[in-house]
RNA sequence: GGGCCGCUAGCUCAACUGGCAGAGCGCCGUGCUGAUAACGCGGAGGUAGGUGGUUCGAGUCCACCGCGGCCCA
């Protein structure tokens, strides 16, 4: 026997019912007992940094993670499903200093200490990830947390560090230099988000134009070309000019020696205006005609004892809007510098040290900060003729938004792995990837692997697996590490700094002491390991990872295209040459309702737990599910929620409350024979048509890993069968008989739903665990099989419905026209078409209320005469209807026998006499009867223009 | 500056390979209703972001531009 449910329902509370049984009966535990042995489907988890509380975006791609992990469990796979927990990182460290009230380098490692500083960050990492398992539960997103991986954890770093001593062995690590704006002060670089927070307009800095002479030797016959000539380059930053080592020169630009007194200088035809002189052109030349001149240098300090420097070099970002047309280059100032001097092969080693200060052997400057030093070296340079002109320019300048000192740009070490040697590899197992939507394979990702650059993935911070690399002080022989065994150490130990930066080795090769590097790991690095780091491989768990690599399937958003998506791509392709996902949905974004993205500043955040309590979490996945197309944003807001809420959720659930009402009072029992198919009403037949139908492409999309479309067809699905097969069939479940018809209603309606709760338990587990489990003995949904291999399908009858759909259509239609109301009954109605069959006619006249329906008119033709036998029937539907509402304001149950008195004249009397049968039949009254009778609950009222009294109680 | 995605009714979104521009919400009118906080019918509401091009025919293909989003530089 089915429980009673509440039409009026909480779905919030709902969901916090099956939580509690799901937690009770190990649900989840056992829907993966239940595939032991079966063929796997992978699913890699990945994981959300625990560096804040869960907000509603994240919703999306745990439910999308969700949805598949369930319909592959349904469809007969085991789907391990391992929660995890990407623990280290920035985001962590910002959090604490947060916390801590401090910022950068300085502090953590002077005023808190490394120690203390990564005890808090382990710390709040444990703290945020009990919000994300409850957030997680609370959406029923099944995974096993009890067994997550942990990317902080001894086991995971020795993963980690296997992973990047396979590519030390592979040699595709090595360590270079990375350009960027850095604080002196504070002895840190910053990103690029802290870059922007402290930029200043109309900053004075010097604007300088500097002579440099070129050589008299140039080779062959360009010799005497150039004698008393200096190419004119200019720069705001003085103090780079000491490590000065090429010109770049635009090769497609033409540039014009002029003559001013007794010497010649080369600048750019568009910036001639810069000249303190009006222009004496002497010769007009290409920038490619000046590629390859030697020019004295500036100063001797960054000249190279190999290689060759000082000369003039071509590039693609010379810009003709300012300066000279020439770029003075020092590679470690420089983004551009920098990659323009590794591309030409030109040498150069820093003037300036890390504080900001020129190195000793730059004597002339030697331990001046660099703002300090740039009047002197203006000064120095115009007593040696070199200075063209000084000037003071105003412009948008960086500085430290902690500190205030102005930034500068400056090469830092760096360790990278060089990926552009594997590009064709990345690419090609890429290409080899199943993106959905497509367009990211070759757009947005199929790019970026394009223009892959070698990944630096050393991070000079704290709170993150320490890079696994020694280097000798003595004779600067490196070693990279693989295990904790390796250093002597036991498996079980911490790791992580400051305990690491203690441990030395012992040089192989001269005996000297081998110390680590500073740097920690990119994040990236240790999520990007998670397939094999989760297991601990290698040093354990070889075979389950065999078993799981690669994975059938991931999903994140769009943003881990350059995140997640690719560190998971690099580290299986060069360790394991094939990528470590097969299949991957990458969704958009979660905006507010006007396409901006959320943020605490514009206030337009939307708190998942509001949403969970007012809409549940179902509604929020459905959502997601239904709204827009994989790929791009949703907008989301309380009113599409709401609406989803009203349009689908409560439909489907008046449905199910339709059916449980009335298989209490029938008894209707699900384990009777079956009515034949061929023997069900047209309706059934139709229905169960439509559930083939529906069975087939849900199957077929998600197999193809596609959710919005099955969903949008549930949606479809659901509103046929309320507002067609229900509403057409309502009568079948209230007739008093208890014939074969009914049975066959019961039958089809019952498996209807069981069958759509199915359909539903990867979309929306609560509500379809909700209405399967009344429907089936308390049993859960998510243990069944999904359904599949319906066969009702009947083609004719989908034809025959629509057209009856489009008749009634064209019948309401024609009636509002006709200002005549449904309630009225009319004599016939005539369509354009072939005729119906005629149990669908059936459904059609009884729709249009008219008695006969003919086809093959040449437009709707409604038979508007009423007669009195006409108007008689109305009457008494109108009674009919009268009484029900009644019944339903006196509380009355559906089942309640009533008696029922009137009072009226004229037609109405006529009206309830002739149709007494009928009026008793619809309204359950044991008795009707003339006269206002004591004990009867009446009301007096309008009927079609006339007064009549009502008057029921319960029949007893 | 570059890449990708989007731009269709007031709002949210559809429309297989080019073939009569649609649904839901909201609004107005009206009807139906003993499952329905629901539903039906009718109405108002569209130069499809803009400009060109290809085609018998373009929301759909091509080019350029604009706006929004994400990412890179």
């Amino acid at each position: 026997m089915f429980e009673r449910v509440d039409q009026k329902v909480n779905f919030p509370e709902l969901e916090k019912q099956l939580m509690g049984k799901w937690k009770d009966e190990n649900t989840f535990q056992k829907s993966l007992e239940l595939r032991e042995g079966k063929p796997r489907f992978i699913f890699y988890e990945g994981p959300p940094t625990a560096n804040g509380k869960p907000a509603t975006h994240h919703i999306l791609a745990r439910a999308f993670k969700d949805l598949f992990g369930r319909y592959k469990t349904m469809k007969g796979f085991y789907v391990e499903r391992k929660a995890g927990w990407d623990t280290h990182g920035l985001p962590v460290e910002i959090e604490v200093e947060k916390k801590l009230n401090i910022s950068g380098k300085f502090e953590i490692e002077n005023e808190i200490g490394i120690e203390r500083f990564n005890e808090l960050c382990r710390q709040s990492v444990y703290q945020y990830v009990e919000d994300w398992v409850a957030f997680s539960e609370r959406m029923a997103f099944w995974q096993d947390y009890e067994h997550a991986y942990w990317t902080l954890t001894p086991d995971y770093i020795q993963s980690v560090w296997w992973a990047l001593s396979e590519m030390w062995k592979q040699d595709l690590i090595y360590k270079g230099f990375r350009v960027a704006p850095y604080c002196s002060r504070c002895a840190t670089p910053l990103s690029n988000h802290e870059l922007h927070l402290g930029y200043q307009d109309n900053v004075p800095d010097p604007s300088v134009y500097i002579r440099f002479r070129l050589k008299k030797d140039q080779p062959g016959a360009r010799r005497a070309h150039f004698d008393k000539t200096s190419i004119l380059a200019w720069t705001t930053t003085p103090w780079t000019l000491p490590g000065n080592v090429a010109l770049a020169v635009d090769n497609d630009v033409d540039y014009i020696k002029v003559k001013e007194g007794d010497e010649f200088l080369i600048l750019a035809e568009p910036l001639l205006s810069v000249l303190k002189e009006e222009p004496h052109v002497v010769e007009r030349v290409k920038g490619h005609d000046l590629v390859g001149l030697d020019y004295e240098p500036l100063y001797p300090y960054s000249v190279p004892e190999q290689g060759r420097a000082q000369y003039v070099v071509d590039a693609d970002f010379v810009s003709t809007e300012e300066g000279t047309g020439v770029v003075h280059t020092s590679a470690l100032y420089g983004v551009d510098d920098l990659r323009l001097c590794q591309e030409k092969g030109i040498p150069f080693k820093h003037t300036v040290g890390l504080d900001g200060k020129f190195l000793p052997y730059v004597d002339k400057f030697a331990g001046l900060h660099v703002k300090e030093a740039d009047p002197l070296i203006i000064d120095d340079l115009r007593e040696r003729g070199l200075l063209y002109k000084a000037e003071t320019t105003l412009h948008t300048y960086p500085f430290c938004w902690r500190c205030s000192t102005p930034l500068i740009y400056y090469a830092l070490d760096a360790w990278y792995i060089r990926t552009t040697e594997r590009k064709e590899e990345l690419i090609a197992n890429n290409a080899a990837t199943n993106w959905v939507p497509a367009h990211i394979k070759t757009g947005r990702m199929g790019d970026w692997l394009q223009n892959n650059v070698d990944w630096q993935f050393s991070r000079s911070r704290y709170w993150g697996t320490p890079i696994p690399i020694w280097i000798c002080e003595g004779c600067d022989e490196k070693r990279c590490v693989s295990s904790s065994a390796e250093l002597g150490l036991k498996d079980d130990v911490d790791l992580h700094r400051p305990y690491i930066d203690e441990i030395t080795l012992k040089c192989e090769k001269c005996g000297g002491v081998m110390r680590r590097i500073p740097e920690v790991l990119d994040v990236w690095f240790d999520s990007g390991a998670m397939p094999f780091a989760q297991r601990g491989y290698p040093r354990q768990g070889k075979e389950i990872f065999e078993q799981t690599f690669p994975a059938d399937f991931i999903s994140e958003a769009l943003d881990q295209t350059r995140g997640w998506f690719y560190s998971l791509l690099v580290i299986s392709t060069l360790l394991f040459k094939q990528n470590s996902y097969r299949n991957v949905i990458c969704l958009g974004l979660v905006v507010d309702p006007k396409g901006k993205k959320a943020s605490k500043s514009r206030g337009n955040v939307l708190d998942p737990n509001f949403l969970f309590d007012n809409f549940g979490s179902d509604a929020v996945r459905w959502f997601f599910f239904t709204s827009t197309q994989v790929g791009e944003n949703y907008r989301t807001g309380t009113d599409t929620l709401r609406e989803t809420v009203q349009q689908f959720f409560i439909p489907l659930w008046n449905c199910y409350t339709f059916f449980v009402t009335y298989a209490r009072l029938d008894n209707f029992d699900p384990d009777r024979p079956a009515v034949p198919l061929e023997e069900r009403h047209v309706l059934d037949r139709w229905l169960l048509s439509r559930l083939t139908g529906l069975v087939t492409s849900v199957n077929g999309g998600l197999d193809a890993y596609d959710a919005i479309e099955p969903a949008r067809r549930i949606q479809r699905f659901v509103d046929d069968l309320s507002n067609w097969y229900i509403r057409r069939s309502r009568r079948r479940f209230w007739k008093s008989q208890s014939d074969s018809d009914k049975a066959a209603a019961y039958q089809t309606l019952y498996e209807t739903l069981r069958t759509l709760c199915g359909l539903m338990a990867p979309f929306t587990p609560f509500l379809a665990d909700a209405i399967y489990r009344n429907l089936s003995d308390e049993r859960s949904v998510h243990l069944t099989d999904f359904p599949s291999g319906l066969a009702a399908e009947d083609p004719a009858i989908e034809v025959a419905m629509a057209r009856a759909r489009q008749a009634v259509e064209a019948g309401l239609g024609a009636r509002d026209a006709a200002r005549l109301k449904v309630r009225q009954p009319l004599a016939g109605i005539a369509l354009p078409g072939e005729p119906l069959p005629e149990d669908i006619a059936a459904i059609v006249r009884e729709e249009l209320n008219v008695k006969t329906l003919t086809f093959g008119a040449s437009e709707v033709k409604l038979d508007t005469v009423i007669t009195e036998e006409l108007k008689l029937e109305g009457l008494a539907r109108e009674v009919v209807r009268a009484i029900q509402d009644r019944r339903k304001k006196l509380g009355l149950n559906v089942e309640d026998r009533i008696d029922t008195r009137y009072d009226a004249d004229g037609l109405l009397v006529r009206a309830l006499q002739r149709h007494a049968d009928y009026i008793r039949n619809e309204t359950l009254s044991v008795t009707l009867g003339p006269g206002r009778e004591a004990g009867f609950d009446g009301e007096q009222m309008m009927l079609e223009g006339e007064q009549i009294w009502i008057g029921l109680k319960r029949s007893s």
